[in-house]
Formats: structure tokens, C-alpha cells, sequence
DNA sequence: ATATTAATGCAACTGAGTTGCAAATATAGC
DNA sequence: GCTATATTTGCAACTCAGTTGCATTAATAT
């Protein structure tokens, strides 16, 4: 079930990813906007907002989850499947437009496929 | 640190993953090992094994940790880019021999990547 | 056989994420 | 605009995989 009601927590949530193109942790949001909204809420509203192919989330090495803004993602499932860089020395996150091509596994049925690329992004590679 | 010592507890974990090709959850040894090891030993041997490069681990979507025995790891680094397939329908896990190649990001560098499919596999795909 | 040092068990903790429920708020119908 | 109804929200308490501190046990070196 997606988002029914254009509530405050919505509009303060998607204001977030507003013109950003990177990802953003959950915890961080929850940091970020801890005088605003109560987490439980920040947990649900991003719950929605990914049912309503608004963002997409994934989770990284150390368990924890991010989301970015969908590109091309609809209602009815998340079409695109590009890769996530996570930089591992300045911490940031970002979907990377490149396209892996996963090849097809004898007798499986593939459903999702998720790649997550750690190493250090175009600002700490000096 | 890695494995030092020749214990009890080392011994029993390596033959959970003796002839098994399967990956195992830390969350399912510890069920499986409790009468004989405790939780915390468990984990600690598992992070050794690690580091002497004899099983390697992975987190799936849920944020549960997987391990499964190295093929060609060595102690200075998983050099090994299989991806590791689970099966949305009887949750099994296991690593792919195929290889799913990254292509070269501009301005980044690549240190470690992860691929996670999820789909049927072949005892469920029928 | 003993000393030394690593490994273990236990209990208590951490921290991201979840749940139940009462109070607040958005929307639909008038 | 006002009211009824259903969704959202906040809060507190919870879950659960994984971690930590510390005293005890068990490998290894001498």
C-alpha cells in the first residue's frame, strides 16, 4: 500500500531528495529530521514512497538501508537495475547509470539482482 | 587476526562446510551448532575464518550475513567476484561460478563489489 | 609440567528496524 | 465550512542479529 494522504511527513521526506542525486541512509534521515518527524514515521513513509516506485532502497555491506529517487522505476515493480556505488572513504552513496549485465543462470529463474560497488568515488580518488 | 589456534570449536564449524557448496547463515550455525558452541564463539570464529581466507561472507537482502567456503581466496584479499544466488522460495543460498563482470567507472576506483540475484533455483524453478 | 596467551561462555549491551495502540490530521461527503 | 471516517503519526516498548567486557578454560611453547 503506497502513499494515500499528501501529509507533512510526505512533503519533508521528498523535499530531502529534492535535486539530490545521491542516496540517503535511513538513519540519516532519521538524524536529519529527528525535530520533525518521529523515526517509526520516516520508516513508513519511505516504506510508501518505494511502494509507490517514488524511491528504491537497498542495503549496503554493513547491513543498513539507503534510498535514492527512482529514474524509470513504476507501480507496478522496479525496472531499473543499475549498480550502487558506496565510497569507502567519505561514506557517500550513489546509483551509477552504467548497466551490469547479469548472464543468465542455467535452470534459475531470475527475479532481482542487486550490485553493490564499494571503493573511492570521483572527490576522494586524488 | 586469524585462526591461531586449533580448537574444538574451529574444527566443528569447518566440518558444517565440509562438502556443503552451500552458503550457510551465521543465524542458521548458531541454531544448528548451540548445544556445542556459544553464540559469541561462533561469530568470532566465523570472522577468523574469514580473515584467513577459508570462507568468505556476503549480507542478503534482509541484512542476514552468509558465509560459504573460498574457492581461490587468499589472506591477502577475496580475490573471487562470484555472485551468490538465493532462492525467494526455499531460501537457499550458493555461490555462482559464472562471472558478472563490473565495467570501469570514470574517476572511480574500484575496490570491492557484491552481486546478490535473487530469483527460483533449480529444485524450485519447475 | 607449568607458564603464557589465545579462545570460550556468559550476560549484558547495541542499534537498526518493527509493532500496538491511542491521539492527531487529511480527505470525502454534505 | 463542518463533520464523519479512515489514514497517519508519535510514543514506548519490543525484536533480533550481532557485539563487548570480563572472568574462566584450554591450547601451545618452553
Amino acid at each position: 500500500m503506497g502513499i494515500i494522504r499528501k501529509t507533512q511527513s510526505v512533503a519533508v521526506l521528498l523535499k530531502e531528495f529534492e535535486n539530490k542525486p545521491n542516496a540517503i541512509s535511513a538513519i540519516e534521515l532519521i538524524k536529519r529530521l529527528s525535530s520533525k518527524i518521529n523515526k517509526t514515521t520516516v520508516y513508513r513513509v519511505l516504506d510508501k514512497l518505494e511502494d509507490d516506485g517514488v524511491l528504491h532502497s537497498f542495503l549496503d555491506n554493513s547491513g543498513i538501508k539507503w534510498y535514492a529517487k527512482c529514474n524509470g522505476c513504476s507501480k507496478t515493480g522496479h525496472i531499473d537495475m543499475h549498480p550502487h556505488f558506496q565510497c569507502l572513504s567519505c561514506g557517500k552513496v550513489d546509483c551509477l547509470s552504467v548497466e551490469v549485465k547479469i548472464p543468465p543462470i542455467p535452470n534459475r529463474k531470475i527475479e532481482v539482482s542487486q550490485v553493490l560497488i564499494q571503493g573511492r568515488c570521483e572527490s576522494c580518488n586524488v
